[in-house]
DNA sequence: ATGCTGAGTCTGGAATCCCAACTCAGATGC
DNA sequence: GCATCTGAGTTGGGATTCCAGACTCAGCAT
């Protein structure tokens, strides 16, 4: 049976990408990734129009990867920052991959502009890709997709 | 200084997330990797509307993504059909965490709907962060990321 | 000549997006 | 007490984009 009767919404790509999907939400999380909390910061720094940030921001809450918590600065009223949720820390892999990619495909003049690194060590982190018995997947590797319980027939 | 200084769009993650960051883009991409060529199969596959398939598949086309390229089938006239460039291909690894965390949070039912397999071994591949030292990055581990020349400031 | 098919293009209405202005609550100043 | 400021949204109107379905077009088949 051909990989394409299969139901393309039963796909954990599928199901990812419909949450990140959208030209905003990638950056939402990099900036909360690279500790940015505020609302206001958020928006200023991407440039996002406020009610399209409100509505992101509500999603990737109640998707579980952002968590709206209350804290009261010194001072000041109480008030609400955006954490990545443990879930949303499990993106820092997707995020790294789309960075790589940027980085070799679409560098800019002056090279890639941030690196990332191992605190303990200070190596630069890439994204790769290993089969499970240690063998490293290169691009002209070949793999195959293979249909599990979950898979389910289209139409 | 600290990093929301910097550009956001001086961002490898951006300018990916500029090709990527919409509802279909990276399933017209997965279903490219599964072999799919043809504009209807594409289009049926995945209910997108076919205005939107077209504009979708220039874009891939403009940024060296996708190849449009003509063919014959035997007594049938001249058509064209979609295939990755190798700068396509390179997405595998976005794809393959966009996977293992819709498999990990959004599993479904009856658990995750396809694996892929190291064609040489069988063995299931998967995306993960490591140092150029060769540690391992979980979830947890603290990284840091630098800014290298290619880094603007805001503003 | 007529029909069929793959690959689009066209059209009108629905949904999003953007920008700017407005609101609201509490802290601060006078 | 009263006006002001600030962070975090909410609201309103116009511009884009999305969608579904109808239409087009080229060449093979009958």
């Amino acid at each position: 049976m051909p990989l394409t009767d299969y139901d393309s919404a039963a796909c954990s790509i599928a199901r990812t990408a419909q949450i990140l999907g959208d030209r905003w939400s990638v950056l939402v999380v990099r900036n909360l990734f690279n500790g940015m909390r505020r609302f206001d910061a958020l928006q200023q720094h991407l440039g996002i129009a406020r009610d399209v940030l409100t509505k992101r921001l509500a999603l990737l809450v109640d998707e579980g990867i952002v968590e709206r918590r209350p804290y009261q600065p010194e001072g000041e009223r109480l008030r609400h920052e955006y954490v990545l949720t443990p879930a949303g820390r499990d993106l820092r892999t997707v995020m790294v991959a789309l960075m790589d990619w940027g980085d070799v495909h679409r560098p800019g003049q002056d090279g890639p502009p941030m690196s990332l690194r191992h605190r303990d060590c200070g190596a630069e982190i890439h994204a790769h890709l290993t089969c499970a018995a240690g063998h490293e997947i290169e691009t002209a590797t070949r793999a195959e997709l293979v249909p599990l319980a979950g898979a389910k027939l289209a139409g």
